[in-house]
DNA sequence: GGTTAAATATGATAAATATCATATTTAAAG
DNA sequence: CTTTAAATATGATATTTATCATATTTAACC
């Protein structure tokens, strides 16, 4: 339902979420071990998140991942986006040319409605949302 | 959100049981002329159905593709385990160990429950519903 | 300024999916 | 019993996705 690449994301976003800050800031191994994401996979992820101005990242001693002010506003379907391309949600669900209200598919009604609210719901939850619940979920 | 050769079988079904009898067999050559899939890609997807007692077939001259009466009873989501095994939509959508009405992920209440109702309306199509509606579609 | 702890860039390998090609089997029909 | 029109079996190729490895850059700190 979600790519691989797109869930292992979806929960290091919430570990860096919940754990950093500009000056707390989180390492590669810390992301790795409490994801269970191997570190080397999960590291290319992270550097098209910081290319997408989700995630600040710092080199050197010290250094590590953080959220940026503004990456906590952005959607799961956004991240689905700077990971996967714009155009792995779009149209149809059987991928017909011609599909929409007035000429549907046999499952625009259906099936298709709620995919529709499947992407709807992707867009509504932001990483500012996901904070507000408790703090450490375990990842993995 | 489905696989490639999901969306294709689905459409090949369709196709299928809206015009095929045991004496009105359907070829391969007009199931691949009308959903758009290659011929080859097709032919390995339907071999699949008729191992998952989904189609029958028939070898020879004035042969081809035909619902098994039983056939048209199954939903799209046995179609997804014969295509793709049974655990492909198993569990938790962030694929973690522990997720439970107890002890939820942080996309169990949201996205995860449009989740598994999407996965539910996958179980209530079968092909005879699908076949109450008007015929034909372009299928491509 | 040398050491060190971190991310980054790059690319290699593996596995899964999708696609294509070809030879074989089967059954109908003359 | 030969021809022919179909599915079937098999496997080759290509593409995408997932995974791993390694060398480079950067910044802090002594």
């Amino acid at each position: 339902m979600l790519s691989n690449s797109l869930a292992y994301a979806i929960k290091a976003l919430i570990y860096i979420a919940q754990n950093s800050s500009e000056t707390e800031r989180i390492t590669l191994k810390e992301i790795s071990d409490s994801t269970l994401v191997p570190r080397p996979y999960i590291a290319k992820i992270l550097q098209a998140l910081v290319r997408g101005n989700v995630l600040q990242s710092v080199k050197g001693p010290n250094g590590g991942f953080y959220f940026r002010e503004e990456g906590l506003e952005i959607n799961l379907l956004q991240i689905a986006h700077i990971l996967e391309g714009p155009d792995k949600y779009s149209n149809c669900i059987l991928s017909l040319k011609e599909c929409s209200a007035e000429s549907p598919c046999p499952l625009h009604s259906n099936v298709g409605q709620i995919r529709t609210m499947f992407l709807e719901s992707l867009e509504q939850i932001t990483f500012r949302r996901l904070l507000q619940h408790e703090k450490s979920f375990d990842l993995f």
